[in-house]
RNA sequence: AGGGCUAUCGCCAAGCGGUAAGGCACAGCACUUUGACUGCUGCAGUCGCUGGUUCGAAUCCAGCUAGCCCUG
């Protein structure tokens, strides 16, 4: 009896070649495009290109409406963050919540036992008994930044085929197949924000909480001038500040309470410590003691070793061998273990 | 009407006789499962106009034009 497995098609060259191995290997397939936000599914082309491969492979297609969660789990908590001039991270989010929590609970329904996808990402189990997310053998085209988030019970029930092979190999497969994604640029993923103006998203849909503008200062309070907003800036940003100071200038601290933007010299973002919370822990079940290991403080950060210690009940403080630049409360902390993700957790203001 | 000040890239702005900084904005590229962020590249053949002085002027001189300020 074959084991079903439903995979995640958003109809480009990734998932598509997912499937394509899955049946390879014996499973019973089934695709399912997510339907996130607005109308036709976002990208006009998601589930028409979904359909179009899974005809191939023979397999069936659902295109499934997952936009009353996405709206609650991921559209909020954006919106949320920006209010409170935190840098939120929806991939992350919409990870736990949607692609993972939603789908599974649905793929269930389908009779399915596992979920999969088209992350370059492998899921191993430890000798500890417990599931971690790995590096993808791509070195380069590594995805386990927005999957440090994953629950033991949702990772068990992954599985990731595509981690197992270079990305050049996957548009290969794809193109042997005979598959009309094979070409398909990357990043196809769909977005809720329909032009991708960040901003003009919050303004449109919370604009009664929106503070509006304020000031830009600098760190000892002199006003540089007026800022359109907080939602419209994260720390280390640099354009669209509009302040000719003759030199460049970065946001280095943004204050919800007092609607202001501060202002500063880019030596200012490098601290060698970040504090964090909604602590995660993935290939350990929690952190008894401090350690060692590489955190990336952003999704295309390098990483930076740091020793992570509790301070807190969900409280966490990383002390780094180098400086980083760029703190982002909101953003997510993600600490690694050789090629294992070993857990993470959301910065929040680090107090020097 | 008289006096003063200013005119340099779309914007802010350096320059003070030696052959046009920088920033903002903009565009292109790179990166990217946050099309956040960041980084890189491009961006005044010319300095309000007309003459003059000088080997050489955005820089000095004269006139003109425009704007701002002050005094009638």
């Amino acid at each position: 009896m074959k084991e079903r497995v439903v995979v995640g098609m958003s109809g480009g060259v990734d998932s598509s070649v997912a499937a394509l191995l899955l049946k390879e290997r014996g499973y019973d397939v089934i695709g399912v495009t997510m339907q996130f936000w607005g109308e036709g599914c976002g990208g006009s082309s998601a589930a028409e290109d979904a359909e179009k491969v899974a005809g191939i492979l023979e397999i069936p297609h659902y295109v499934m409406d997952f936009r009353e969660v996405f709206l609650r789990e991921v559209v909020d908590y954006f919106t949320r963050e920006y209010l409170q001039g935190r840098t939120p991270n929806p991939c992350v989010v919409c990870n736990r919540r949607v692609k993972w929590e939603a789908l599974l609970e649905r793929s269930r329904q389908l009779g399915a036992e596992y979920i999969a996808t088209g992350h370059y990402a492998r899921i191993d189990r430890l000798e500890n008994g417990r599931y971690a997310v790995r590096n993808s053998v791509t070195a380069e085209k590594d995805q386990t930044y927005a999957l440090y988030n994953l629950t033991q019970e949702q990772l068990k029930r992954t599985l990731m085929p595509v981690g197992e092979y270079e990305k050049a190999r996957i548009r290969e497969i794809a193109r042997e197949a005979g598959l009309p994604v094979a070409q398909k640029p990357d990043s196809q993923e769909i977005c809720f924000i329909p032009d991708h103006d960040y901003a003009g998203f919050i303004e449109r849909t919370a604009r009664e909480k929106l503070s509006g503008p304020g000031n830009f200062v600098t760190r000892d309070g002199r006003v540089l001038g007026r800022h359109r907003g907080i939602s419209h800036y994260t720390i280390g940003q640099r354009r669209g500040l509009e302040l000719p100071m003759g030199h460049r200038v970065f946001v280095t601290e943004i204050r919800p309470e007092t609607n202001e933007v501060v202002v500063g010299e880019n030596e200012e973002l490098f601290v060698d410590r970040a504090v964090c919370t909604d602590l995660h822990f993935m290939s350990i079940e929690d952190l008894p003691s401090e350690r060692r290991v590489r955190a990336k403080i952003r999704y295309n950060h390098a990483g930076e070793f740091c020793t992570v210690k509790k301070i807190g009940e969900d409280l966490a403080e990383c002390r780094f061998e180098g400086k980083v630049r760029a703190v982002t409360p909101g953003q997510a902390v993600v600490f690694y273990d050789g090629e294992y993700v070993l857990g993470g957790g959301t910065l929040c203001q680090a107090r020097p």
